[in-house]
DNA sequence: TCTGGTCTGTACGCTACTGTACAAAGGCCA
DNA sequence: TGGCCTTTGTACAGTAGCGTACAGACCAGA
């Protein structure tokens, strides 16, 4: 893959066939997306999906004290707004950019009007939406019963999977409100890795150093995340 | 609604088009659904899908070391297969019922048909869909963030909504099991909800006196469900 | 009426967090 | 170079829930 924006740095657009790849390319519009941009909010309609291809989007429930928790981490496997095409136009939670890089847009009603055409785009995105139902399921067995130090393993190892590098730019408050936890929590976990030699962070750059070595200590949530999207998803779609 | 069993207590089945309906009915059939019952298991396909119209399915995640956790609750509002038509076929999560009642039941091939024709019955079911991943996402947020004491009052009261009655049928070990925490905590929860009046137990039978108390003690999880459930499956819906 | 099993109550030390407070270190800019 | 802000480290008391143990209450069946 080539570092030239191109549309099939996305996994969904590239498993389209042509001809439908072809139909959406002119509407497909390449934008930046800043670390901490709000693509789309609590109960807001949205103007338009994401592909994303070089970030990484945040889904997650701001609690009316502030708080928050994530809920599932999109990147360039999927599509932001599934809820247009699955029929509420708007979802309870919000999608903020948690590792900056680009996405291309498209117009949420040219999404709907490939949706209905019930082709290939249609069950690609039905599958997506399955395995985004997945991730949401695991996160919520994660948080109720793996330690903290897991949770952490399995985040940096799904934020992995969606980036190119080794590399990720995340302060640990950033990474706390993502959790839902403490900073400081996030600071004891990541001290544990950093000495055990899995990772090296300095000030909101994480590198990992020692990819079998996160898998060994992550909570077998990953694991489970992961092979059902492979599953769903296979590099090769038979539509 | 009548005692006398009929598909329309199920509101999916209810909210189709006459036509529609119909051409279903001949082949939906009524069964008893025992507590306890695995309707289906992590990874092995489902010959049926399941319309619950007096009983309770959860959908449970079972860990590796054999504990558990409930991802959600499907009852007369919804159907219990969603892989089916999502096009994974499986799902990572087991059905089992979680209150003893009946459901109508239908090939499994046969809502594949039903959906892919692409009228009310797709529309219908997306937007459900999109309800229960609401509710997931919930799920998470509330075994990150909130005390036991007000996860069970969201359970109850999820319960209860899906039940014509007061009363459930369920042991303090079955909750623990759904809620992934100690039977031991689970009592304690209880207990303190007796002694403030608002809910009586005694082996396995649990009454809500007070619903409205249970409701002030609850925390946001459950409104963000019920209202979401209520704006995207209306009583009536306009299909 | 007795017995065994199921369900519920209570207690105790332990662990993983939380909330709070503050210090130190690194980077940016005047 | 100095000063400020961001980021990270550490500490400490408090709390919710865990693992474990055991006892009492209730019910069904012999």
């Amino acid at each position: 893959m080539s570092d030239n924006p191109d549309p099939r740095q996305n996994h969904l657009l590239d498993a389209l066939p042509p001809a439908e790849r072809e139909r959406l390319l002119p509407h497909l519009e390449l934008v930046a997306m800043p670390l901490g941009q709000a693509v789309s909010e609590s109960g807001m309609h949205m103007r338009h999906v994401y592909f994303p291809t070089t970030c990484i989007i945040s889904l997650l429930y701001v609690m009316e004290d502030g708080s928050s928790a994530e809920i599932a981490v999109v990147g360039n496997e999927g599509i932001v707004g599934v809820s247009l095409f699955m029929g509420g136009e708007t979802t309870t939670s919000r999608a903020v950019v948690q590792s900056a890089g680009h996405a291309y847009r498209l117009k949420g009603q040219l999404l709907k009007d490939a949706f209905l055409r019930a082709g290939p785009m249609q069950r690609l995105l039905l599958r997506y939406t399955q395995a985004l139902l997945t991730q949401m399921s695991q996160t919520a067995v994660c948080n109720r019963h793996h330690r903290l130090d897991q949770q952490l393993c399995r985040w940096l190892l799904l934020s992995l999977d969606r980036l190119p590098s080794n590399d990720l730019t995340m302060t640990q408050e950033l990474i706390a409100n993502m959790l839902g936890v403490r900073r400081e929590g996030v600071t004891e976990a990541a001290g544990d890795l950093q000495r055990a030699g899995l990772i090296r962070y300095n000030r909101g750059k994480i590198t990992v150093l020692d990819r079998a070595g996160l898998e060994a200590r992550v909570c077998e949530c990953y694991q489970v995340v992961k092979t059902e999207f492979d599953r769903l998803l296979p590099a090769q779609h038979i539509l």
